[in-house]
DNA sequence: ATGGTACAGTGGCTAAGCCACCTCGTCAAA
DNA sequence: TTTGACGAGGTGGCTTAGCCACTGTACCAT
């Protein structure tokens, strides 16, 4: 039932060479191993060195040039995780200039969040969580309130600054956290009174509840957020059907 | 920028066969054409019939069983697709029995229809299409009201049998057509009174609207559609990040 | 009936090599 | 000095020929 699962130890190695450098060695754009250069250094033949790379070609971490090289694509990679975490990018990309309002940071035991939360996160009750809560707007307008418990053992130093900022930035930069993802889930909600409020909507609006527990590349449970996306501002594009491209669903500011 | 696009003529040919014959000629578990076969029959190598075939495994539309050959996977494309039109299948993966009222069912002029609709679907004043209005129930529950467009020379004869029941049925089967795919946008917004009162909620609560324009597999738009998922009801999953897995976004049932 | 074995067919991979394509330096002409 | 033609060398694309590991099957001895 294996589908594309390559046991090819040659496209292990290089899939977590080019994963496990998302902060470092390689930058986008950069020229890879030619397929000679690994035949080589990997004793295989350069059929198999072009098949790993085919690979990770179609799993959008290269790009073959033809006459040229390989070369590494950490722009989609760095786009599709930016936009995880950061709504800085998503703003700008719609042409709005962002900004944000931390309204909460502190630091707690963990005992004092919701069971739920803390087994997602894998957590003991004697470990500590950061709590973030913060307001973002896009063009001075509230668009996005977000409610976040980070693990603090991955970021013991997180500053106010960091905080109020891109927590993107943060993560990946002084504390070296690789971010492979998150799963999340999307609901149709009611905003409360002061949620509401918050946003600067009517009572009782629509809106986008997103749920998600982002990782680490090692599969560790990085955070937990529940963020609310204000339902007249943002929609959710998706391109279904058999071709499975490079665009799952992605919440987008509108730009009427 | 082209980062996975085959410009191998075998994958082509192969790719189309396997696509366009989504209704017939292979069922899921059918043995594949060996390399062998196909480096005979298109006159190429045997490594080049090997990477045609490794695309359209990394794809799903195939599976590799080593010593044995090579095998078609129609059962997780007719999921996929199923999905995108099907609203039965879902329901019975989550465990309800589905059923269905067909509230409208008629024929009529492209013109009498929204402009911009009438343009998604690339139609002339004079082309004619399908009307339909379905609300579907979950265990007697109501869930989904839809609103759709089909256009009416796909799929002339649509009896009124056919549109009370499996959509996607009709559609591949009688008349043939084989789905691609769709776009969709995913908005949080308040039921009007009327869309409330069907699905038998409150007035002014959440849901989900969906847009979406389904195309056939040479790009010709086949349906425009408006469905609302009851809010309480639905919620959408997607794992994001670095893996390209073949999970994208998909409404479920929830299942609490 | 059972179990072992040889065989033929499969995809996985290697090896050596030609081709089309691209870059970049060189060198001649303007 | 500037421009353009040319070619060397490197790249991925693909071929050819062949061995290997794995799988199912048919056969045969027990």
């Amino acid at each position: 039932m294996d589908t594309s699962i390559q046991r090819n130890p040659v496209y292990q190695q290089l899939n977590d060479r080019l994963r496990s450098a998302l902060a470092a060695e390689y930058q986008s754009g950069d020229r890879f191993l030619t397929e000679r250069e690994i035949s080589e250094k990997f004793q295989v033949s350069r059929a198999t060195a072009n098949k790993a790379l085919a690979s990770l070609v179609s799993e959008g971490l290269l790009e073959f040039r033809r006459g040229i090289g390989t070369f590494v694509r950490r722009d989609l990679i760095d786009y599709d995780l930016r936009s995880l975490v950061s709504f800085t990018e998503k703003a700008k990309a719609a042409g709005k200039k962002p900004s944000s309002t931390l309204r909460e940071f502190r630091e707690l035991e963990a005992e004092k969040i919701d069971d739920e939360i803390r087994e997602a996160l894998e957590l003991n009750p004697d470990d500590r969580v950061w709590e973030l809560e913060r307001l973002r707007l896009a063009d001075g307008l509230p668009v996005i309130l977000e409610h976040r418990y980070l693990v603090h053992s991955f970021c013991p130093k997180l500053t106010r600054t960091q905080a109020a900022g891109s927590l993107y930035q943060a993560l990946t930069g002084p504390h070296g956290i690789e971010i492979a993802g998150a799963d999340e889930v999307i609901r149709a909600v009611l905003l409360s009174r002061g949620e509401a409020s918050l946003l600067e909507v009517s009572s009782r609006s629509p809106a986008f509840e997103v749920t998600a527990v982002g990782y680490t590349r090692d599969a560790r449970p990085l955070w937990w957020e529940r963020t609310l996306y204000r339902g007249d501002q943002y929609e959710f594009h998706s391109r279904l059907g058999p071709v499975r491209s490079a665009t799952p669903a992605r919440g987008q500011l509108r730009q009427h």
